[in-house]
DNA sequence: GTTTATGGATACTGCTACTATCCATCCGGC
DNA sequence: GCCGGATGGATAGTAGCAGTATCCATAAAC
């Protein structure tokens, strides 16, 4: 197909085409003269990847790049590819709180990590995030959201385990990083929106 | 205190607390003559946690002005409270999916709310995420993320129940507010970070 | 053979979140 | 009382991001 209907099937617009074709979001059409190219399904589905990254999971597009890099990489391996991901959707912060308030919440999540017995790196974003967040929490008075972090963790824990039996469920390996990505990006707007709408519940349960 | 204390406590560039004094984020301070105000212990609480919602949970500046306003309005139950930072937090989103796809999903979503019996608005803004999450995940061809939803749901709302406990154990009517605000809100950005812990974990077990 | 679409290059735009500059005060130390 | 640096308030400027718009030589469609 031609541009044109890549941009109606897919519902982005021919210029904002180009734009992903010269990010190195979407690879080039087959040319079949110096001036025309083809497109196929392949590219229709990473439009609609591109999309659902950028609109959904608000991922910046030098970020999706980076994450559609690890996905086609033939070198990765799906745990490598996994850490991109997670680069990807962790905005880069720089520490804002006291040393003394982070230190201290940086001993909180390593025991909370050895607790569950957590095989994870020591400097992953993730742990930056979560160190930051409960020094913040601290820092505003809101201890009290601290105090159940396990508890926290161990419903996260399980619903990861879902997710990840999902995603195991396919036989391709690309078909199975292509899940990972998708899962990873996508299962946070899925889950963040169940928890609004569970709050959502409980507020108007009982506090209406 | 001046602005220049605010500043250093605070760790925000006075250029930056003048910028959110003129955007509304943060209440002038008293003026004491025409050109001199001070500051109190609330600036510096308010100016945290504006910089936990912008750097911690990328809320955009003129939704922490909304939520602001709703923190600190008299007026709003706390259940309205709580849909503007639900509304606060939810990008708007034109919607991408086809019809019939929608439509689909649409009713998948209230049938999981049905089974569940929450009690939520079916315009709510969570929900509009849901649907459209659950058709772009179809349309991936990623139906077997979709069919753990139940359980997700379950899970979410196990732990929804512990953040309501823990803010519901304030007294004081406008601590809970704002418990109910920043737990809402710094209370994603730590799930996210769990459900990234989570993930390399199993990841670095299962993978590797 | 003319109208329309295309690939590729370059330039421009709108928005957000700050930064910078200016100026008339005002404070604090001498 | 005097002076250097800080302050409040106003206005203007900037960087980065995500597209849009325009142009042009060529190719496809009718």
């Amino acid at each position: 197909m031609r541009i044109a209907e890549l941009s109606r099937r897919s519902g982005v617009a021919v210029p904002t085409i180009k734009y992903y074709l010269r990010e190195g979001l979407l690879p080039p059409g087959e040319l079949t003269s110096p001036n025309q190219a083809s497109y196929d399904e392949h590219h229709l589905n990473r439009l609609r990847l591109i999309r659902a990254m950028i609109d959904l999971a608000q991922v910046p597009v030098a970020r999706v790049r980076a994450v559609l890099e690890a996905l086609d990489s033939d070198t990765l391996s799906l745990h490598e590819r996994i850490g991109v991901v997670h680069r990807a959707v962790t905005p880069s912060r720089q520490l804002t709180a006291g040393d003394s308030a982070r230190t201290a919440a940086a001993l909180q999540v390593q025991e909370l990590i050895e607790r569950r017995g957590w095989a994870v790196e020591p400097n992953s974003p993730a742990i930056t995030t979560l160190v930051e967040t409960i020094s913040v929490l601290r820092s505003l008075g809101q201890d009290h959201l601290v105090s159940f972090l396990d508890s926290y963790a161990e419903a996260v824990e399980r619903f990861t385990e879902l997710e990840v039996a999902a995603v195991a469920s396919r036989d391709d390996p690309d078909q199975i990083a292509e899940s990972v990505v998708i899962g990873t990006i996508l299962g946070e707007t899925l889950v963040a929106s169940l928890r609004l709408l569970a709050q959502e519940n409980i507020s108007s349960r009982r506090l209406r």
